[in-house]
DNA sequence: TAGAGTCGCGCG
DNA sequence: AAAGCGCGCGACTCTA
């Protein structure tokens, strides 16, 4: 199959914000052209015709870099969807795929690290573009030079990457699940994530009222006005609390972050760091919600940038806004949290379904380390943190009455076996489990008897990267690292793969909505969640739905030892309103 | 006055 | 040598 490139220009970054307003092609011979969409009407005329038949054009790849935004501002264009039947290509996603590590993957950069490709565009354009001014408003004759540049080079990435990626299976499937979560995702976005207007404002002004009592009370215990956030705040502080400096910013200053004044707080309490914490939570809270409402459209509806590969690890990150670290109720880091998760809301007459993979972190290192006693209680489905609670508090545990206890003891293994599998050692553990470094040690070395390839999962990734550069996850994706970061192989070994199997699960649950059930769309994924809307009158079939996406997100059996497992919560009013929603047993 | 760097903090 | 790591964003500070 042939391709060409496709490159448009935009009147802003953001598709609600924006619309088209030229466009550029170029074939594998190397011919450009430069099509503009405004200005006398002939022309206009000339170009849609020239973009409909491109695209009516199905026996022609389009090649783009980032083809997440050029499909995006050409549907609104055009009105209409348009990945289907077309063979689309990113070079974008193949440069992150064949170099995770590179330190960005832009299109000008990487051409002229890759074949000296002059980069002086920007020079030229920048005093049209300043202030934030449309590249519409750059003089036609060169913007056009630059848009054939732009064509040029994404027919040249796709040239020396192309190779690269079908050289390899698993790089081709790689490739190809992240090509189509492209379109999955321009969905969501289009779609978006209401917020509720009327909650936001009330919030705000709740959270504005706490911040100025709480900065004025500050001013009188420290004797001027002076924010908690400015460099010069850090004197006062140690100041007035009169405690050691324990831990210093990269700068060599006293720091005065949350962890210090935890500490503080426990060991030398004084209002002084109760009115910090309440100041940073709550003007943090407030601005926060303040942007949600800026950047809502007209119908409450926020439209995030959902990045498919932005992270190093594969991961996927969200911006503006980033409704990924939007604050929960409960925060065990701070003792003054802003519910945010509040504002957010179903659309009216829907409800929201949060998926989420239950302890998938846990499942990979156990997948990872091949520890055939683990493997064993997981698909057993029992629970993987019991032996080592067994281990570490033998009478503690079992001779205790009261189930907090209980818990408590078992959590606090189930930190250890996670430091563990990270590479802690002796002092560290103790530290976690609260035991004395005689018992801990006795205890420690009885669990790494029993489970010794959990604990040597860092070392055995270490190892890895020390011969080859990398480490490589299930799926064959090829995590770059630098050789003097070892100890980072597990853990992008576990995130790189926790990524992917929500990435996959993304394209198959799309497929499977699409085909089964139209009226479900996915709006977000969280790292190890996803989030479905589902109309009120369809909540008949939830069940069965949910039943089927759990299955789609969850069959990956021939690649884990482990079983993969979700767990789902149903949000009706609100996200920090969830229930927890059962789905149909296992025929 | 815009951009870059640091610090701090939310989520996973 | 090491319980690890990835993001995006706002406030502040300094520089050009």
């Amino acid at each position: 199959m042939s391709a060409v490139s496709y490159d448009t220009e935009t009147t802003n970054l953001s598709r609600h914000r924006g619309n088209m307003f030229s466009f550029s092609t170029c074939t594998e011979g190397g011919e450009t052209r430069v099509y503009r969409l405004d200005g006398n009407a002939v022309r206009v005329a000339i170009s849609r015709l020239a973009l409909e038949k491109l695209w009516a054009d199905r026996q022609m790849a389009k090649v783009m870099h980032n083809l997440k935004f050029d499909l995006g501002f050409t549907e609104k264009m055009l009105s209409r969807v348009l990945d289907t039947g077309q063979t689309l290509h990113d070079t974008h996603k193949m440069s992150h795929i064949l170099q995770n590590d590179h330190k960005g993957h832009g299109l000008k950069e990487l051409c002229w690290e890759l074949a000296g490709y002059p980069r002086d565009d920007e020079t030229a354009i920048h005093k049209y573009t300043a202030g934030g001014r449309s590249y519409q408003n750059v003089p036609e004759q060169l913007m056009e030079k630059y848009q054939h540049r732009d064509a040029e080079r994404t027919m040249l990435l796709y040239q020396f990457f192309w190779p690269k990626i079908q050289a390899s299976k698993d790089f081709r499937e790689i490739y190809q699940y992240e090509v189509d979560l492209q379109p999955v995702t321009l969905r969501m976005e289009n779609r978006g994530v209401m917020i509720d207007r009327n909650k936001c404002k009330s919030l705000i002004t709740e959270l504005q009222a706490k911040t100025s009592k709480a900065m004025d009370e500050i001013e009188s215990v420290v004797g001027e006005r002076v924010s908690p956030n400015a460099a010069a705040f850090r004197y006062h502080l140690y100041r007035i609390l009169d405690v050691p400096v324990t831990m210093k910013t990269k700068a060599g200053l006293p720091s005065t972050d949350q962890s210090i004044l935890m500490e503080m707080r426990l060991e030398r309490p004084h209002p002084l760091i109760e009115l910090v914490l309440q100041y940073r939570a709550y003007s943090r809270g407030a601005t926060m919600i303040e942007s949600y409402l800026e950047k809502a459209d007209t119908n409450d509806v926020l439209h995030p940038n959902i990045h498919t590969c932005q992270a190093i690890t594969g991961r996927e990150s969200c911006s503006d806004p980033n409704l990924q670290n939007v604050e929960k109720e409960i925060n065990l880091q701070n003792p003054y949290p802003v519910a945010a998760r509040k504002v957010f809301r179903p659309r009216p007459g829907y409800v929201n379904f949060h998926v989420d993979y239950a302890g998938i972190e846990m499942r990979l290192l156990i997948h990872y380390s091949g520890d055939e006693e683990l493997v064993k209680i997981c698909m057993e489905g029992g629970d993987v943190h019991l032996p080592a609670t067994l281990i570490f508090f033998p009478e503690e545990y079992s001779s205790s009455t009261d189930p907090k206890h209980k818990k408590a003891l078992r959590d606090q293994c189930k930190q250890a076996n996670f430091a563990i599998a990270y590479g802690a050692q002796l002092p560290k553990v103790a530290g976690v489990l609260g035991l004395d470094m005689h018992t801990a040690g006795k205890r420690l070395s009885q669990y790494r008897k029993r489970f010794p390839r959990l604990g040597s999962l860092m070392g055995s990734a270490m190892e890895e990267v020390a011969q080859t550069g990398k480490v490589f996850t299930t799926f064959g994706r090829n995590l770059y690292i630098p050789t003097d970061q070892k100890h980072m192989g597990i853990n992008y070994r576990i995130q790189g793969t926790a990524a992917e199997i929500i990435k996959r699960a993304q394209v198959r649950v799309h497929r499977y909505l699409e085909k089964n059930a139209s009226e479900f769309h996915m709006l977000l994924p969280i790292h190890d969640e996803l989030i479905i809307e589902c109309p009120r009158h369809s909540l008949k079939d939830a069940r069965e739905v949910l039943t089927a996406v759990a299955h789609e997100m969850t069959d990956f059996s021939n690649r884990f030892t482990v079983p993969l497992e979700v767990e789902v919560d149903v949000a009706t009013v609100d996200w920090a309103h969830k229930s927890k929603y059962k789905l149909l047993e296992a025929k």
